[in-house]
DNA sequence: CCTACTACGCTTTTT
DNA sequence: GCGTAGTAGG
């Protein structure tokens, strides 16, 4: 086949140009995909082996697209090295990570498993001093504090000597060093030592790199704007020999900054790869000229763009279309009403798709989406491989693989109930960090630690020994252990108030099937295999287009998708953009969110719904959020209100609507500066309180009441200072308090 | 040692 | 509003 008929000429050209460095700017819907793909096969055309080609993505599923395109295109596809950062570092590792003082056999933590360790390290750490207020917030921001040491390729040691007299920095080598030598000893990598530790081992063993990089002739990256530093020095070690890496990417899609993408990777491509191109993909496939010129209208506030400008020969089409509901409520049901009428005359329910900026907000759509009986699917929120129950049987099979895996052993040792509690648990720990083994092996110990009441750790002992001596099907081995642990017996038998434990059986049963389906795929499927998938899929891979259903999800998990109709909810200040990013002192947040927006507005081909509520229930409490400052940014000639009320999308004369206004006021308060624009609650018990009140407290001084809630007793009252006495927020009974007007 | 209740904190986004 | 972590009582 003629691989060029179908490719454009700024296409046909980044197909051709296969020597050096390569950085193709694709922007939405320009053909990315087709155009690395083609790439890929025409290098084949040319005589290269597949198997010295690698090409890098970011989900499962944009890897598993890529292969199956590549194969449409050419022949022995199959053994090209085609898969995401993780699990082409994990096969890396598998290979050769004892060189740098791991077992093979090493486990992959998920962000909970390292939430749990990080919660050990920081009690250890702290001793008695914090350890009642040792907060999930705390451990969480700890992680992503060390989270972003292990983008950047920053060592513990090397932590330490950057913090200099740095206390918070400080803190933060101390328990990165601990957290670190956990991992060790459990001989396990967290997602963010997977590339870290790869690119540590081919900067130390020379002639490993020296394989991979001579084996690799040519290697592609896509989404190159979401990569890290450690990524990006992975990237270039693969590619160190031959230098042909093509770069793949859109500056205006990075949208992964808190995650410690950086941006500056693709901006500086230019200067860091010496002789290389730069091909820009700006026709636009996707959308209609409507929506690309609000995509384009509001892409342009941002600074320091790499300059691109999406063009299109697609239709006018429609105006977009916004609609401001009065609650949270009724804009779920207005977004469903537009789809079940659309369905009615004739359109497929797969056509729509539902975004928004965080995954709570889907409760609200599902339940209108549910009551109706409109077909759904939700991607995120609760992954089945993060439940409860799911995560013990893996626990078992874990353990089985390396039972080193202290995190695992702790978390079945009493699962089903074998009367080993809190404190024989704490005993056999102690044991096994005095004696540096791992907590698998102290339990063989149990008769020392604990005398007489030993023998259920032995037999927990003897049956993993017992399944790991014996080489089965994965599957089997699931069979073997819900059974003979007594784990299904004990699911079945809770008979406790939330009778879900009929679910939780099929919710294994599903596990085992997909061991089944596994085994099917991989000839000699072993456990650490199996365990090596799970760990690494996201919900978004097990998206399939092919149901007729309309998707759910944020506007994360959508980038690189599209939709014939795409709605966008809750486009509000505070949401989307979100509070944070709205208070920060720089602009680079509210960037990444207009960024967001972008990618957002461009999923959409036809036709596109932005809707927002004026008030809604966030946490349990009623907010009033100002429509999005994005949708001022979207030319008013693109748009069109739909719904009852008309005006609806104006903003107050009241409410903050420029940015300079915005920063006077934060020149006052210095945060949250929207609480001043919600409306008086719809309340009678709250008496002469609202929010928005300028009041006085003895002790406090002057502030601002930002939310009330009405207990049954009482009406309790937050307030927002920020005077010379105290600044942040109190919580008062309206009762006891006493405060003046002012 | 286990169960049941309460209180608290959470909301960005996830490979 | 909801889920979970922590605590008190059996």
């Amino acid at each position: 086949m003629d691989l060029f008929e179908t490719l454009n000429p700024m296409q046909k050209e980044a197909v051709l140009a296969t020597e050096g460095p390569l950085l193709l700017l694709a922007g939405a819907g320009s053909g990315k995909t087709k155009t690395l793909t083609h790439r890929i096969a025409y290098l084949v055309e040319q005589g290269i082996p597949p198997t010295r080609i690698l090409a890098i993505t970011f989900t499962n599923k944009a890897a598993r697209e890529m292969k199956e395109r590549i194969s449409s295109l050419i022949e022995n596809s199959e053994r090209m090295w085609v898969g995401t950062f993780h699990a082409t570092c994990v096969r890396i590792l598998r290979r050769d990570i004892d060189l740098i003082g791991y077992d093979k056999s090493f486990a992959i933590y998920d962000y909970a498993d390292s939430e749990k360790l990080m919660k050990e390290t920081l009690l250890e750490l702290n001793n008695s001093e914090t350890l009642l207020n040792l907060r999930l917030k705390e451990i969480r921001s700890m992680l992503s504090a060390i989270g972003r040491k292990k983008d950047s390729l920053i060592t513990p040691e090397i932590c330490l000597e950057l913090a200099a007299d740095n206390y918070n920095e400080k803190q933060i080598a101390a328990a990165y060093k601990s957290y670190q030598r956990k991992l060790k000893k459990a001989n396990a990598l967290d997602f963010d030592d997977i590339i870290f530790k790869t690119v540590e081992l081919l900067r130390e063993h020379p002639d490993i790199l020296n394989s991979y990089s001579d084996r690799f002739l040519y290697v592609m990256v896509d989404e190159y704007q979401d990569t890290n530093t450690a990524q990006y020095e992975l990237v270039r070690l693969l590619s160190s020999k031959y230098n042909n890496l093509c770069v793949v990417g859109d500056d205006d899609q990075s949208i992964y900054g808190w995650r410690g993408a950086n941006i500056e990777n693709i901006r500086n491509f230019e200067k860091d790869f010496r002789n290389s191109q730069v091909i820009k993909l700006e026709q636009n496939y996707r959308s209609t000229k409507t929506i690309l010129n609000a995509a384009n209208a509001v892409i342009s506030n941002n600074n320091g763009r790499t300059g691109k400008t999406l063009w299109t020969e697609n239709p006018e089409g429609e105006k977009i279309h916004l609609h401001r509901a009065d609650t949270d409520i009724m804009e779920a049901e207005f977004v469903k009403d537009q789809i079940l009428t659309a369905a009615k005359s004739g359109a497929a329910y797969k056509d729509f798709a539902v975004l928004y900026r965080m995954n709570a907000q889907s409760r609200l759509i599902e339940e209108a989406f549910f009551k109706n009986g409109l077909p759904y699917r939700i991607v995120g929120g609760i992954r089945f491989y993060e439940r409860k129950e799911i995560k013990d049987v893996l626990a078992y099979l874990s353990l089985i693989n390396n039972p080193a895996n202290d995190l695992a052993a702790k978390r079945i040792i009493n699962v089903p109930k074998r009367g080993i509690g809190t404190t024989s648990v704490q005993k056999i720990s102690e044991y096994s960090d005095k004696n540096n083994i791992s907590f698998f092996e102290a339990l063989k110990f149990s008769k020392e630690i604990m005398g007489g009441r030993a023998g259920a750790a032995l037999r927990f002992v003897s049956f993993i020994e017992e399944i790991s001596e014996q080489v089965l099907p994965v599957s089997e081995i699931i069979l073997k252990v819900i059974h003979d642990s007594g784990l299904i017996e004990e699911i079945k038998s809770e008979k406790n108030s939330d009778n879900n434990s009929e679910e939780r059986i099929k919710n294994i049963e599903e596990l085992v099937s997909k061991a089944v389906e596994f085994e099917k795929q991989h000839e000699e499927a072993t456990l650490a295999e199996f365990l090596e998938e799970i760990a690494l899929v996201a919900d978004i891979d097990n998206y399939n287009e092919n149901d007729d259903a309309t998707v759910l999800m944020t506007v994360h998990s959508a980038k690189g998708l599209e939709f014939k109709t795409v709605f966008i909810i809750g486009f509000e200040n505070n949401l989307f953009p979100a509070a944070r990013a709205l208070n920060a002192e720089d602009d680079e947040q509210l960037e990444e969110e207009r960024r967001l927006c972008y990618v957002a507005i461009t999923r959409a081909r036809e036709k596109l719904f932005i809707t927002n509520a004026a008030t809604r229930m966030t946490y349990g409490y009623t907010v009033s959020n100002n429509p999005s400052l994005f949708l001022k940014e979207i030319p008013s000639e693109l748009t069109l209100s739909v719904g009852d009320k008309k005006k609806s999308h104006k903003h107050s004369p009241n409410q903050i609507s420029t940015r300079e206004s915005r920063q006077n006021v934060e020149k006052i308060f210095s945060k949250k500066p929207e609480v001043f624009n919600f409306k008086p609650p719809v309340s009678k018990k709250t008496g002469q309180y609202y929010i928005g009140d300028k009041v006085f407290h003895q002790k406090y001084g002057e502030g601002i009441i930002k939310q009330l809630r009405e207990t049954s007793i009482d009406t309790e009252i937050i307030i927002y200072f920020n005077n010379e006495t105290f600044t942040g927020e109190k919580k008062f009974l309206s009762s006891v308090a006493k405060l003046e007007k002012r």
